[in-house]
RNA sequence: GGCCCCUUCGUCUAGUGGUUAGGACUCAGGACUUUCAUUCCUGCAACAGGGGUUCGAAUCCCCUAGGGGUCACCA
């Protein structure tokens, strides 16, 4: 029988959800999920310095937002628990002394100074910059003088001497030299482990079956099978997925505008628009369709169809995809999602059944909700003008006022306006003043929305009602 | 610099020895329409370069170039 697979994501929280991070978490979700397995969080918190209860929170936040409900992990549990790095520091000891024990790793006194003077000559002198291993060898005397220096040492790995591979499975099979690596950290002078110590011992405790990871981890991941290695515990499969990078081809960053997942939320992308999109950066659907549901995702994930590449991150083929499922969110859904922008701009909110029509007007138009509040506009203002010249100059067209008395004729005699008795007032107006086209929906456009351009005349003046189209032409005749 | 990896339209990608190199976004043009938008149609646009292997290479091998990653007591 074939082993469960469970597979992990493990930010650090150190800042908010990243959309790289993001990307990572919804393969390994989706993966999970494919699998019938397990999807595990883990806080990465080893670096006291810059994790923060903070940061976990809108990280979690943000990964529920996303849709993407772990099975184990913090807030939920789990047998395999704790799920806090911070919470494990006993487990991390009780290996680390069987690696000192087993002669795999020793302690290393070299102070961050000494490190840096060394590291300075290799980068001058052109050579290799890893660490020497000079403190492989020292004597119990020398330890004990450095100990009553009151030095504080570092527990370091030794690397192995032959070369170290692995299978990945996006990118085959992967080998390193010896020579690739140096001795590294495991254990700092504070007793904290460091991460390629602290992820070997947490995903093999975890029963990881994939680790599903970032291609910056790849260079990683030798350090890492010599700790399994050491340890003599069986390796998990790897899959390293193509980075997401900027439009300048370097790592995505600030520097491009929105890289957190909750920005773009706050922006009125879609989680599910979010999902699909990220989801295309480095995969493929084998039908070549690119609109894909999350039920479809998980049906058809695979690795073999994940590419080698680096991704660039185009805003532009997000927007379009968030307008392809703002579109198809039914108005009541969109009405509720629209509702916080349509606040934050101070508007004063109609009934239910109105503010659905407003939003259905104006979604077809609609990249991110954040939209509504412009594209809304004229329906929460009582003061419509003209918006510029162009739009000013269909006022005052010679045919406009005949237009306008024509207009309010017929509205006179109309029990309720509504796009059907519109369009028939409009029809009747054409009739009588035997203006068409243009000069004659124009100047309604304009009188009652102030835009040249905008969502479809016969739904604002249903939204509107019969009042307020009158009051507004009203206002327009020149006596 | 050492090590590892990558390279198809501007961008995301399909493609696993024989295709007019396909799709999507963007852009341009057209149709629809009272405007914008939506929708539909059409078009522009790519195998990084050079050597091999082969009857035949985007597909296999080598070299060059370009790009990315990593070399922390960050993850």
């Amino acid at each position: 029988m074939t082993e469960q697979v469970r597979v992990r994501f493990a930010p650090s929280p150190t800042g908010h959800l990243h959309i790289g991070n993001a990307r990572t978490a919804i393969m390994n979700w989706i993966f999970a999920r494919h699998s019938n397995g397990v999807f595990v969080l883990r806080v990465e918190d080893t670096d006291m310095e810059r994790s923060s209860e903070v940061s976990e929170k809108s990280i979690l936040q943000d990964l529920r937002w996303l849709g993407l409900d772990w099975d184990e992990g913090p807030e939920v549990g789990g047998e395999y628990g704790p799920y806090r790095q911070s919470e494990r520091l006993d487990l991390y000891k009780k290996y680390t002394e069987q690696l000192l024990k087993s002669g795999h790793a020793y302690h290393c006194y070299c102070t961050p100074e000494e490190l840096e003077a060394e590291k300075k000559q290799a980068l001058a002198a052109g050579a290799p910059v890893m660490y020497s291993g000079r403190c492989r060898t020292l004597t119990q005397e020398q330890k004990q003088r450095f100990e009553a220096e009151g030095r504080k040492p570092v527990v370091r790995m030794k690397y192995p001497e032959q070369p170290l591979s692995f299978t990945d499975l996006v990118k085959g099979e992967l080998s390193f030299p010896p020579e690739s690596n140096g001795d590294f950290v495991i254990v700092r002078a504070d007793g904290v482990p460091t991460y390629n110590f602290a992820v070997v011992i947490d995903d093999g405790l975890m029963r990881i079956s994939h680790v599903v990871r970032g291609n910056d981890h790849v260079s990683n991941t030798p350090r890492q099978l010599a700790v399994y290695h050491a340890l003599g515990w069986n390796l998990p499969a790897f899959a390293h997925i193509p980075m997401i990078l900027g439009p300048d081809r370097t790592r995505l960053s600030k520097r491009h505008g929105a890289t957190s997942v909750d920005m773009y939320a706050q922006q009125g992308y879609l989680p599910e628009a979010l999902i699909n999109f990220l989801s295309l950066l480095g995969w493929s659907s084998e039908s070549g369709d690119e609109i894909l549901s999350v039920q479809r995702l998980i049906e058809e994930f695979d690795f073999s169809r994940v590419s080698k590449s680096p991704a660039i991150f185009d805003v532009e083929k997000l927007n379009w995809m968030n307008g392809v499922y703002i579109r198809e969110t039914d108005p009541a859904r969109l009405a509720e999602l629209c509702l916080p922008y349509l606040k934050k701009a101070g508007y004063k909110l109609p009934e239910q059944p109105v503010l659905e029509k407003i939003v259905a007007a104006v979604a077809k138009s609609m990249e991110r909700l954040e939209d509504v509040i412009a594209r809304a506009e004229l329906f929460f203002t009582d003061d419509i003008q003209p918006e510029n010249e162009e739009a000013a100059r269909f006022l005052n067209k010679e045919t406009t006022q005949k237009v306008f008395w024509s207009f309010l004729r017929q509205l006179d005699r109309i029990e309720v306006l509504n796009a059907d008795t519109f369009r028939k007032i409009m029809k009747t107006v054409g009739q009588e003043t035997g203006v068409i086209g243009k000069d004659l929906w124009m100047p309604v456009r304009i009188a009652l929305t102030g835009q040249a351009h905008g969502p479809e005349l016969p739904a604002v003046v249903e939204i509107f009602g019969k009042q307020r189209c009158y009051r507004l032409i009203k206002s327009r005749i020149i006596e």
